[in-house]
DNA sequence: CGTTTGGTTGAAATGTGTCAAACTTTGTGG
DNA sequence: CCACAAAGTTTGACACATTTCAACCAAACG
């Protein structure tokens, strides 16, 4: 017995996938039943490392990530964070040698799926298959814009920049309101993944609580003017790809 | 009658796929077979905009393009350089509204394909499909890289990184001796690709010309000592996923 | 309750941007 | 083949965003 699809789909996985595509009841079911390995990772440990040759990915079942590279002077940079749903080394199906690295931001339930489960899944569902492609595209289209954020704006826009695209990203598989949800993210891994220093990232968020485009309490973040965090940030949600219902303007 | 395979294959879509992956005699044939609308371009045009919606993707059979994205103020930053073999929009295939545009930097001949004719020959040879979609993981390992060259080295490594990963890439399709090529990248080119201002990359490549790090004459570059500029860069071609024959360190 | 982690501050140093002009090469039409 | 325009490169002086360093403060935690 199949259970009606639900919009709080209880299965991070197959939330986040219902974001980007739609899914056939047959479809999330194969997905359920996945061979996965559940496994509780403490916060600030990296789940794989560059140089890594996993015969398995992962998805985020609760927590965040962050996906970083590390120059070989030691300076790092996050490329990306990981929310529930996301699977952040999916790409080590195909390339064998990981040239990234995850670390938890803070403790995290993952999944570990075999790469022989994922190819077989992809053989006999073939629009899974494209499923997961296209995800693996989306992801790269993020990777555009971050580029885009990290290389012509400055650091105020900059930052408003990847505050939005976790609110809309969070949005989209129910981990946030209309206008706040709890972002355990240091200023630390902030000015990492905007290419600044910690000390700036401090004053850029200073200055945007002086102005009224951010609230945080703890964790907790609140936008109390999206439109205008929104303008600061020069941020347009297309890029992320996500299903016309799904974007909340 | 299949041609034998040669080192320089003409077709320089499958001299590039052969240089991330081994195709059969079977999928090179279906390759060529493929119906592809081959186009003149003039020097800096757009071959396709943000927000287009094409029903085709393109490879480069000849030239150089970059693809890019622009801010709200107008400020272009180049995420990727593409040179013969490259199929820059292919994501098209998938994501349909584009997120980036793609303009030559070179007069260009291209090969239009349609998406119809695309998914059909991934249904028909799943390898090929497999391969394409590999394709694309190795654009956005070289996004990653980027975002890592953007946000956490000064202008001089990251022009010096630039530099590497173009000869390497050239090499690799068969486009550049050991130490020099035709490079027809002008400096607001180069200085919109590491997100720093024209004046900025001009007094770089001259410090780098000091340094005898580069020679250049019109569009040629030379590279004089390649262990040098790649320390200077912290160069590691690894995250191109060559094949490891294609790589020459 | 001390210790750790994360956040905040100030002053000085510096990489990169800005602006505006001049120079050089390349391509083209007469 | 010259002349000229257009495109690309180079220069200098100055402004400014961001870094650096080093210290201090506040909250979280066992």
């Amino acid at each position: 017995m199949v259970p009606a699809p639900s919009p709080s789909d209880p299965h991070p996985l197959i939330r986040k996938l219902e974001s980007i595509a739609v899914l056939t009841d047959d479809e999330r079911q194969a997905l359920l039943d996945l061979p996965m390995q559940v496994t509780a990772i403490k916060e600030d440990q990296d789940i794989v490392r560059e140089g890594d040759r996993p015969s398995r990915s992962f998805a985020i079942l609760s927590g965040f990530t962050c996906t970083y590279k590390i120059t070989g002077d030691g300076k790092r940079q996050i490329v990306a964070f990981g929310i529930p749903g996301d699977m952040p080394d999916i790409q080590s199906l195909h390339l064998k040698v990981l040239d990234i690295g995850v670390a938890t931001l803070t403790p995290c339930n993952v999944g570990f799926i075999q790469h022989e489960d994922l190819w077989d899944l992809c053989m006999r569902h073939p629009r899974l298959g494209a499923i997961f492609w296209r995800e693996t595209l989306v992801e790269s289209a993020s990777f555009r814009e971050w580029i885009l954020n990290v290389g012509r704006r400055e650091a105020y826009p900059r930052m408003a920049h990847v505050l939005c695209e976790l609110l809309v990203r969070l949005r989209a598989v129910g981990l946030a309101e209309d206008h706040s949800c709890d972002l355990p993210i240091t200023q630390v891994e902030f000015a990492d993944a905007l290419g600044i220093t910690t000390v700036h990232a401090n004053r850029v968020l200073q200055q945007m609580r002086a102005d009224r485009l951010i609230k945080t309490k703890g964790s907790r973040l609140n936008i109390p003017d999206w439109e205008q965090l929104k303008a600061a940030g020069d941020f347009d949600p297309t890029y992320l790809h996500l299903r016309p219902d799904e974007v909340v303007t």
